[in-house]
DNA sequence: GGGCAATTATTGTCAGACAAACCGACATTA
DNA sequence: TAATGTCGGTTTGTCTGACAATAATTGCCC
């Protein structure tokens, strides 16, 4: 057995502030909403310059563990999934994910989030997003169209209740419907059978039919491919 | 209509910095792997002190847009997706994410993997996820086995060469299989049909039968739900 | 030309300072 | 009473300047 040499990293003081603090917070010690205290004591609590401190505050702050909501009150910040989904799209876009990959996952989250919707929708949920769908109809101009189309989707997946796939959907279909602005103009009649199945998966999260909504996701989704195709955009990369 | 208050944010001198370097690295006018100066330089050229710069600096590796491989290499850093599953990670640990929506998740995700891989997979894929079966099916011991599973499926996912399918399941399967380590000791026959299902979706990934992969997967996910439900742990928090 | 030591440059951290802004409390007004 | 104006103490964002440790680079020697 030769000698494992582990790289051990030196653990400056501002990082180890922060990994301090974030223990805390992930071990529940602090809870989201909890006020910290000011730079200054916090540094005489560590025992280190306040620049120490700041820094491992803003590396705290780009996790998203902490926040300021006016720069004099500092509090941990709950889990948001905006932030997480800007990082994700960012990695997304610098790996220049394709059109298909993006399209490949969307074929099976969306179809999931109308069938849990299905299940465990509420009457107010169902009037939101049939008002969702009205607008849609009404819509005029692609951006406009495109926007809702995205609400209309994120809406669904909200009633799913399901956090894991909010979570992992959401820089998807994000990415997916930005990068349809410019696939949309080649597709004529993408306007009509988009609100054809948003009715139709809309009728069946209603009335309760898992399967059916699942099944309309789909093909709606399917459809979402004919376009990208018709623009030749399939192996391309989005953005 | 009543006043619409956005609020609007104040951009510090170290935010501004970080949101420059950002766009320069989104934008691509700056590659992964690309030297940036040194944080004097750095200062002078935004005209700020050397302190704000490195508030600014601590954002960006925290965001890991920016990596120092050693204190004084500072540089563009890859997409990487580690660090992001460990921020999806500790999102759903402070959301306190269901096992069932954990689940639910995986039982699209994976067979989708599955199916992915047997379209595109390589020779040399196949030898090593042959192997890892291999000695998955020799591990004793659970803490390996999970282990091992979560590496089987992995490798899987690598196979489909979807970037965005491995970064979506990355978390969630990570979390799905921490948290089965406090479920294995409940289901005692685990092992062999879990051997059974590794090897059969091995057999259909490697005669390109995409259909027969998928199937297998989600028999497989399947099966992990009744080892959890035996378990009585659907609707507990993992960790 | 390659390996080693000496020099230089850069980092992590510190101490202290200042203006601006925020917060809370208080006084004022309707 | 409730809303609005005022004021002082705090705390932040940023700056200046400094120092030890150490990585990078240079020059030297073989």
């Amino acid at each position: 057995m030769t000698l494992q040499g582990r790289q051990l990293k030196v653990n400056y003081a501002y990082l180890q502030i922060a990994e301090e603090i974030e223990t805390q917070i992930l071990d529940g010690k602090l809870k989201p909403g909890d006020r910290l205290p000011g730079e200054v004591e916090l540094a005489q609590m560590f025992g280190v310059t306040r620049s120490t401190v700041r820094e491992g505050l803003r590396q705290l702050e780009a996790d998203g563990l902490v926040h300021r909501p006016t720069p004099r009150r500092l509090e941990v910040a709950e889990p948001q999934t905006d932030k997480l989904t800007t990082r994700s799209s960012r990695a997304m876009t610098m790996m220049k994910v394709s059109f298909r990959d993006l399209w490949q996952v969307a074929m099976v989250t969306e179809p999931l989030a109308a069938e849990l919707a299905a299940q465990c929708r509420t009457e107010e949920e169902l009037d939101d997003l049939s008002a969702l769908h009205d607008r849609l109809c009404r819509a005029r101009g692609i951006a406009e169209m495109i926007e809702l189309d995205m609400q209309f989707h994120s809406a669904i997946a909200e009633m799913s209740k399901n956090q894991v796939l909010i979570l992992a959907r959401d820089p998807i279909t994000r990415m997916l419907f930005s990068g349809f602005q410019r696939v949309a103009p080649a597709a004529p009649n993408a306007a009509r059978r988009q609100a054809e199945a948003h009715g139709a998966v809309l009728d069946h999260i209603a009335a309760g039919d898992a399967e059916g909504a699942r099944d309309w996701a789909r093909r709606h989704i399917e459809d979402f491919r004919r376009a990208i195709d018709l623009a030749g955009l399939m192996e391309d990369t989005p953005f």
